[in-house]
DNA sequence: CTGTTAGCGCCTTCAC
DNA sequence: GTGAAGGCGCTAACAG
């Protein structure tokens, strides 16, 4: 199919193209009459404006960029889901790439944005990323970067996440108010800094309460973590602390299936999307980590550094972690 | 940052810009020397070629569009990443619309597509979606369409999805095969093909192996899930099939709960990504609906569409769904 | 209100 | 091997 231009269309409706331009952009010098001529015109040739031309006329191309490390059904879909609806509402367009959390892809998926001239770039990094002069090289380009959940450690950056050292500490803590001293915690792998930060939420509040972490492991895999699980649950473990809902897919049946032989009753705390606490019925205790919400506010802190281009200053966001459980209240 | 072109750099080296294009490119005319001095130039001024331009000129922009109508933690994840792998394989890029399940918006997304020029687009209709005239003017537009899951009814599109019919058959003929004929089905929105389809697959079985189908469901939300299997429960239902994953998350949790006070073997058959049915103890046995190679078949359709642009055939792939089952053989 | 002109950055002819 | 020239489609600035 022939795509008709701007051109076309002048040279039926016998008026200039700029005017043609003007018209279909709802310009207020155009009357509506020429407005409206010039736009049948348009709707009888399929015109269809090239967004092409005008991105590199206006050097900008009203996209974001969501740079995640993996695509899990934790998480993820969430966080993508918030950063969407706000991307939408604000009339740009998302585009998601994926590092398999691998550095080197990173770094690629990044230069594509900057080649691509993206209005901006929300990442989450990748367990492996060493250091930061791909994205400092974005930046430097003028593209606003904002970051969630594994997100730097040092200050400079903009960055949205929910206080992890505070929500494991918290976890512990409801533990602890549960009467539970002899606990376990289960947690992801040790290189990223959230995992980091939620160990040392859990230390701190071991060491605080006085409890008796009886194991705390990184394990690799499902089976491993249910073999795990069913290990401390013999060694008499009154409390499990699972980092992620990862852990806790298979924290849960592991401790279901221990209590159709044994007599326990293990109180498992997570940190959690919300959605996979509901889906047993053990009891499940979980500090609510919002991933829509994170994308949400991911998203809305973007669009501010959009606003005003030159505030050189960065923000941190923190997110509320409220603690929530699956049990009906009924 | 002052963003450097071409003939910036070829100022500096004093030649004609389009040497610095050509020897930028690797054009064979130019010498080896010049290239190096080019290329040294380009480096110094941080040269980042303007893709928009490119784009532009080239009028194509090496972008493929995944358009799905939710962003649930079931099934649309796999694809995603399915997508993903071919399409960063091939050196393209993944931009991801989502409808909400509105046709208002799933046009939108579609004319996003057209304007932007997107190379090819992926997508699973929305329930709503009455007509395609949106589908057909992209299509004439020039870009190949590829559906996924939920596809028009009728041929001559490009359509990549797994036997739905057939499956609910092969899942009836399980629960069969198992010696069991009080049975029960819930579905989803009855709305969408992949409902019909699967529903008619369901009584095409119970019709054929003289089963009795104690009731057919499509409850609105997770608590109406476990509900509704309770119910079929104390009907002394023996077998439960689940027409997705969203539904087995509330129906594995009523059966485990109901095997607790009362003694059954009801056994429940899925058609599942693959993931949920090990997230469980309860034997869940499953029609394997790989959602990640569905990604990955449609993106290979997509980009071969792409190979030989005058074809206008269509093609149909069926995705084979074997059975499995969560219980480990040991 | 509408026309004229010019240029965004790149690449591809066509010359030499 | 390299230079010169032109154009992709759109829009903003400047005229009138």
């Amino acid at each position: 199919m022939k795509k008709s231009t701007i051109k076309d269309i002048s040279i039926l409706a016998q008026v200039n193209p700029s005017t043609v331009s003007r018209a279909l952009n709802n310009h207020p010098d155009i009357s509506n009459d020429l407005k409206n001529k010039i736009k049948k015109i348009a709707e009888d040739l399929n015109y269809v404006p090239n967004k092409l031309a005008a991105n590199f006329r206006s050097n900008s191309t009203k996209t974001i960029a969501l740079i995640i490390p993996e695509f899990t059904m934790f998480f993820f879909p969430s966080v993508i889901k918030g950063i969407n609806k706000v991307v939408t509402k604000m009339n740009y367009q998302l585009m998601v790439f994926h590092s398999n959390d691998e550095s080197d892809i990173e770094s690629n998926h990044i230069k594509a944005c900057i080649d691509n001239r993206v209005s901006g770039i929300i990442i989450s990094l990748s367990s492996t990323s060493k250091d930061l002069n791909h994205i400092d090289k974005a930046i430097r380009f003028g593209i606003p970067v904002i970051f969630f959940d594994k997100a730097p450690s040092m200050n400079g950056y903009n960055t949205v996440k929910i206080n992890d050292i505070n929500a494991a500490y918290k976890a512990i803590k409801f533990l602890k108010e549960a009467q539970i001293t002899r606990i376990a915690g289960i947690f992801g792998h040790p290189n990223i800094s959230i995992t980091k930060d939620r160990i040392t939420g859990f230390h701190k509040a071991v060491l605080e309460y006085k409890m008796e972490a009886i194991g705390i492991c990184h394990p690799t895999s499902w089976q491993n973590i249910y073999d795990l699980t069913t290990d401390y649950l013999k060694q008499g473990v009154e409390g499990i602390f699972c980092m992620s809902d990862e852990i806790l897919s298979a924290v849960t049946p592991a401790v279901a299936k221990y209590k159709e032989k044994n007599a326990t009753n293990v109180k498992i705390i997570c940190i959690s999307d919300g959605q996979l606490p509901y889906f047993y019925n053990e009891e499940v205790n979980f500090i609510h980590h919002d991933g829509e919400w994170v994308g949400i506010r991911a998203a809305e802190m973007l669009f501010e550094r959009l606003q005003d281009e030159n505030s050189r200053s960065t923000k941190m966001h923190i997110i509320e972690t409220p603690l929530k459980t699956n049990q009906q209240s009924s």
